[in-house]
DNA sequence: TATTAAATGAAACAATGTTGCAAATATAGG
DNA sequence: CCTATATTTGCAACATTGTTTCATTTAATA
């Protein structure tokens, strides 16, 4: 789906920066970073403008944040199939690859439903399972 | 169990600011921030110090590090309980209060197995909810 | 008590994210 | 198309979190 599209769907106003944030997204079948982001924007790129847009999106809907750790955030577009155009579930499970930091929306796979405490409720379950990708799994031979 | 022995028993060097920093967790039976440690910490506190020590401390099995996003980390003693002194399971669920800012150690609740692409492996699964704890949730009276 | 390796504290730095405000831009109406 | 208005942007300045280097201090060992 075209980058202006997406934002008038959302009711979210057409800019630059964020034509060019969403692009950057569709350019990427795997969530990106800020840096790899912004490597993508080339020049049109300011990083106070980047974190606004960031929040914008993600309120609205178009985008979701993944936390891989406290020095590293990461955005997908929910809407992130080419082809497929299939929606991210709410709360799938997130894959982190510790040697190449390659970052995977499982998102054929809910998070599952924890017991919680009595009188305790949720509202998100954030699933970040790291380890090693099929290029990265030691013993593995491509 | 004593500060001083959780040390000796991991072979980690016995420093006041050490001694401190497992003192201020086990004066808490809830997971505590840098801020909420420094606070119990009084005088004896250097910042550079203590992400040494929690680093250490992380490494040798005393204590884990619980990554609530991007902009908060809640430490908590593998060993909590006083009187209990029960082990916390690897990978166990953590819980956070929006409102109050409350974390839980959910120890008894390990996180599930998740089916991963084929070829991938996994070391950790990192697994945080959020909602709203028995005190916050909208309804509740206590 | 003396020796030695490790831990500490200070300074400087780096990365990430936020706030206030003036200038620029996007939408809506005429 | 032109203008009015609300939103977005970019800049500067700041805040927080975390790291690195290196000289000094301290802990463990003999
Ligand atoms: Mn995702
Ligand atoms: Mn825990
Ligand atoms: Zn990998
Ligand atoms: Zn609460």
């Amino acid at each position: 789906m075209k980058a202006s599209d997406i934002l008038y769907q959302h009711d979210v106003k057409k800019t630059l920066s964020r034509l060019a944030l969403i692009q950057a997204l569709q350019s990427s079948n795997l969530p990106l970073s800020e840096n790899e982001i912004r490597d993508r924007m080339h020049e049109q790129y300011d990083r106070i403008t980047f974190y606004r847009n960031v929040q914008t999106l993600a309120d609205s809907g178009i985008i979701h944040r993944i936390v891989i750790d406290n020095t590293l955030v990461k955005y997908a577009l929910n809407c992130c199939g080419k082809e497929k155009e299939h929606q991210h579930s709410e709360n799938h499970v997130h894959f982190y690859c510790k040697n190449c930091g390659q970052t995977i929306c499982l998102d054929a796979i809910p998070a599952h439903s924890y017991p919680l405490p009595e009188g305790f409720s949720m509202t998100d379950c954030e699933v970040v399972i790291k380890g090693y990708c099929n290029l990265c799994t030691p013993g593995n031979h491509a």
